[in-house]
RNA sequence: GGGCGAUUAGCUCAGUUGGUUAGAGCACUACCUUGACAUGGUAGGGGUCGGAGGUUCGAAUCCUCUAUCGCCCA
């Protein structure tokens, strides 16, 4: 037992010797450590008072009944990939975190809780509810906060804000009773969508359209004082015993008779007038329709031109109510069928058609919502709208894609009056006042006990609350204080770049415009980023009751938060829906592992090394050092051009094909050689170029792998700089100099060199560890010499035994062969060369070629071409023939001499 | 009914102002456990861009029509 043991722990040790980096990366621990040290050092938090060039972006608050999916996985991955990012560039960055208060879902939550004890919020009373829901908020409140920081959110956790906390209160009643002073809030009594289960007011935004097979029925309808019949179609005949009136259109020749005469309403017996009106559609149905004023809003408008009486059939639970005769205390579905068996026995339903159509339902509890006649309070939205369509519309804002500027300027241009008023207990209480005595209402901030027109004591506040989204419409300014004059919503107001789903651009985003231009008289953020939806591979979105979402936590806890951002970002087209499974997040892992492993290998070489010095001098960098300096530069250069565009994944492309290809498939390779077996001077200096590329790389991915890159920013001894990689600085423009394109060029030449030569090893399944003998007969003496120098690194690459490069290079026997950019490459083998096969494939490349040159040649003898298009086009087809001209004589020379 | 988006390799998606005979990842095939990495390496097969028509010297890309799917609004 003993021995084994003792082997094994030296085995151990001896890879301890050899890098201090531990052999696999273990992300839950490295996260975890990290995400605790940012916060304890304050890395996070920032003020006013530093001054500098602010950058503040303020999240969009989950509910606080929320847990953290793919959503709000993405939502904050790009939130945090700005602020790191402004961070980096020395911006005082502050992202401000928070959640709502969530009115219904809230309420919901802890009725349901309740009912679990046998109790209802009515036997508990108002006060003592509110009580239970602040303690299901301080138990239960911080859940997404907490998750959102195992995602690595770098957001400034000590202006954490919850839309019912006492500053953001003070925000919502002082907008109230400005904008009830301005006459812009009003009570009504109007049609509005009601929730039966939730026994509240919705606003229109919060009434889901959702198409469904229904039915059309077509009831008779008796005409008073004669044998005629009319046909009435409606899709919810239950509100029949609510009608006032049955309309035509005026211009319905088929009914003019019919205006003005009476109906007889089946089952109540109640008589009602036939109306003209323009409203009705002579197109459908029958081209006559009921009229229920309490229960539709058109018919509303209706039976106010009309002055028609509006009968209300429903209690708010949706129960058929006293008006509804027999029906009564009956459920509206449960009317509805009912209703329609007897409406049939008497002979009175003509047909059913199936109907296809959109019904309301309540986007919380998905109850089928009833429009219903209620007094409620509204904000007079048309005046608000205006400046912010301008604002919109002259740039100051602008969306990302373009395209979503279309559907807001739809909804605005036809925007209605939002109804804010909810019959619930959780949230912001209407702050409005009525004196009994003397019927005075008014608003007013604080508690009122007495009347200032009669000083009656008789005076009450309303009962109802008010829609969360008139908390959550402030955000931007009241997160910051607002109304109180203060430094840090001067500084950080506006923000820059609100980053959200296109789904509450009406709930949240355009009301945010208008009250930041209202309130502030400015703009609340300059850009909104719209992303797409997260969905799962088949399209469908992401939902509890489908049983196909998939929890973040699970993939941070299988594939770590690094990956899953990475992954994230990198399969999101802008504003594109991304679908996702479970194997999209190893893109994100195996990235991970493969930084994590070239790492290691720089460690193990570095023992010597100082890091302290990456000062490499520019005159002695190698060809294969200046092209991965200038892949280098290229990627900084796309990064940044990508992340002011908003496109992502191009970002993160950019930063896996520089990494995975640039770094480590070449540049490593090429370097091997040199660390294992060059002169001190040549490790030392690949080591000063090695490091200084993979701690800018680093610095470049910080944002997206923020774990990871601060776990290496210490392993490799980076730190000594900045301590945090979250300060370094940010590479903004091309880090290094010295570099010539002619030999960038060359490199890319010696790249495809080397794949033909790996190519030829390939096709005759040459074992890796025979070396093999190639001739080089590059295209001109420039190369000849650059190729002589790099002997040895080709050779590396190759496995090669020896390289002969001989610009007039002839094969003396048949040889496999094949072109690259530098010229002809040859492979010498022992043993019999498959003539057929290397001619085959010569044949084969010769056509390929000559397919290409006959294309060129088309265009380039078509007049019409040569003419039309610009010079630099044709120009490029022009050099491209002269190449293919030269590649296909070279492929025929090959030819020949291989069937000489 | 109005608006928007999608349709490109077996799968999931890129393709930015029209300009090399269309790219990536995954999956697949062959070879490779070489001293960073099999969560890996090397090489390879695979699509003519939903359909039809048009504009153009040139179209996956622009226009029209059309089909299918999805979203938003009424």
């Amino acid at each position: 037992m003993l021995p084994v043991v003792s082997l094994w722990c030296q085995f151990l040790w001896s890879i301890d010797v050899m890098s201090k980096l531990s052999k696999t990366y273990e992300a839950k621990d490295v996260e975890e450590k990290w995400y605790q040290k940012w916060m304890a050092d304050g890395r996070f938090h920032n003020e006013s008072a530093n001054g500098g060039d602010p950058y503040c972006i303020v999240i969009p608050p989950p509910n606080v009944t929320g847990i953290l999916h793919m959503g709000h996985a993405l939502n904050n991955s790009i939130q945090d990939v700005l602020t790191r990012v402004a961070r980096m560039k020395g911006k005082n960055t502050v992202w401000v975190p928070g959640t709502d208060h969530a009115g219904i879902a809230t309420q919901n939550v802890v009725e349901r809780q309740l009912a679990r004890e046998g109790i209802s919020r009515d036997d508990l009373g108002r006060d003592k509810f509110i009580e239970r829901v602040w303690e299901w908020k301080e138990e239960y409140g911080s859940t997404i906060s907490n998750q959102l920081k195992k995602l690595g959110a770098s957001c400034d956790w000590d202006r954490e804000r919850f839309t019912m906390d006492e500053g953001l209160s003070e925000a919502v009643l002082e907008i109230f009773c400005r904008l009830y002073d301005k006459k812009l809030i009003y009570r009504g009594n109007r049609i509005i969508n009601w929730c039966p289960r939730c026994q509240t007011a919705l606003s229109d935004e919060e009434s889901e359209h959702i198409d469904v097979e229904g039915a059309l029925y077509h009831l008779r309808y008796a005409v008073k004082g004669k044998k005629q019949k009319i046909v009435v179609a409606t899709t919810r005949p239950e509100t029949m015993l609510g009608d006032t009136a049955v309309a035509v259109n005026p211009r319905d020749e088929r009914y003019t008779d019919l205006i003005g005469q009476m109906i007889v309403l089946p089952i109540t017996n109640r008589e009602i007038p036939i109306i003209a009106d323009d409203y009705v559609d002579p197109e459908f149905g029958t081209g006559l329709v009921k009229v229920t004023p309490a229960h539709d809003p058109n018919d509303f408008e209706m039976g106010l031109r009309h002055e028609l009486p509006q009968i209300n059939v429903m209690t708010d639970t949706g129960i058929m109510n006293e008006n509804a005769g027999p029906y009564e205390g009956l459920d509206r579905f449960e009317c509805r069928k009912q209703l329609i068996e007897d409406l049939k026995s008497g002979g009175l339903v003509e047909k059913i058609d199936v109907h296809q159509h959109a019904v309301g339902h309540c986007y919380r509890c998905d109850t089928v919502v009833e429009p219903r006649l209620s007094p409620q309070w509204f904000v007079k939205m048309k005046p608000l709208a205006r400046p912010a369509i301008e604002a919109v519309n002259d740039g100051r804002i602008k969306f990302v894609p373009e395209r979503w500027n279309n559907t807001y300027m739809n909804w605005m241009e036809n925007i209605r009056d939002w109804c804010i008023s909810r019959q619930i207990w959780w949230g912001h209480r209407i702050p409005i006042f009525y004196c009994d005595d003397c019927n005075h209402e008014w608003a007013s901030k604080v508690g009122e006990t007495s009347c200032p027109k009669c000083s009656s004591a008789n005076v009450r506040q309303d009962e109802d609350v008010l829609d969360t989204w008139f908390s959550s419409w402030l955000w931007p300014f009241s997160v910051f204080n607002w109304p109180a004059d203060n430094n840090d919503l001067n500084f950080y107001y506006p923000s820059k770049t609100l980053v959200t789903g296109n789904e509450i651009i009406f709930f949240w985003v355009a009301r945010m415009i208008m009250s930041g231009m209202e309130i502030m008289g400015d703009i609340p953020f300059d850009t909104v980023y719209i992303h797409g939806t997260v969905r799962d591979d088949q399209g469908r979105k992401m939902s509890k009751s489908l049983g196909n979402s998939i929890d973040p936590l699970d993939i941070i806890e299988k594939y770590s938060s690094d990956a899953l951002r990475f992954s994230l970002l990198m399969i999101t087209a802008t504003g594109q829906d991304v679908y996702i499974n479970d194997e999209k997040f190893e893109i994100g892992r195996n990235f991970g592992t493969k930084i994590w492993n070239a790492a290691r290998f720089m460690e193990m070489h570095s023992e010597e090394f100082d890091v302290s010095n990456l000062q490499f001098s520019e005159d002695n960098l190698t060809p294969d050092d200046q092209h991965l300096l200038a892949k280098l530069n290229d990627a900084i250069a796309s990064v940044n051009d990508n992340l002011q565009r908003y496109r992502f994944n191009d970002a993160t492309l950019a930063l896996y094909d520089f990494f995975w290809h640039s770094y480590c498939d070449w540049y490593l390779e090429y370097a091997k050689p040199l660390l294992y077996k060059g002169s001190p001077d040549q490790k030392m200096h690949t080591l000063q170029v090695m490091h200084f590329t993979f701690s800018t790389a680093m610095r470049l991915l910080h944002p997206f792998m923020p774990f990871l890159t601060e776990e290496l920013w210490l392993g490799m001894g980076y730190n000594h700089t900045d301590e945090s990689i979250m300060n370094a600085p940010w590479p903004e423009k091309a880090v290094a100099k010295g570099i010539d394109q002619a030999i960038v060029k060359y490199v890319d030449g010696k790249h495809d060199l080397i794949r033909v030569g790996r190519i030829l090893r390939a096709e005759y399944n040459l074992p890796n560890k025979q070396d093999a003998k190639f001739c080089v007969r590059p295209v001109n003496a420039a190369y000849a010499q650059q190729i002589e120098d790099d002997k040895e690194s080709i050779m590396a690459a190759l496995k090669a035994e020896s390289i002969e490069v001989d610009v007039a290079f002839a094969p003396k026997g048949a040889m496999p062969s094949g072109i690259s950019t530098l010229g002809a490459v040859y492979m010498s083998i022992e043993g019999l060369v498959d003539v057929d096969a290397e001619l085959e494939k010569l044949s084969k490349e010769l056509d390929e070629v000559n397919g290409h040159l006959s294309n060129v040649k088309k265009k380039l003898s078509n007049p019409n071409f040569v003419n039309k298009a610009p010079r630099d086009v044709v120009a490029v087809q022009e050099k491209r023939q002269d190449e293919l001209i030269e590649k296909s004589e070279k492929i025929k020379k090959m030819i020949e001499m291989l069937r000489g």
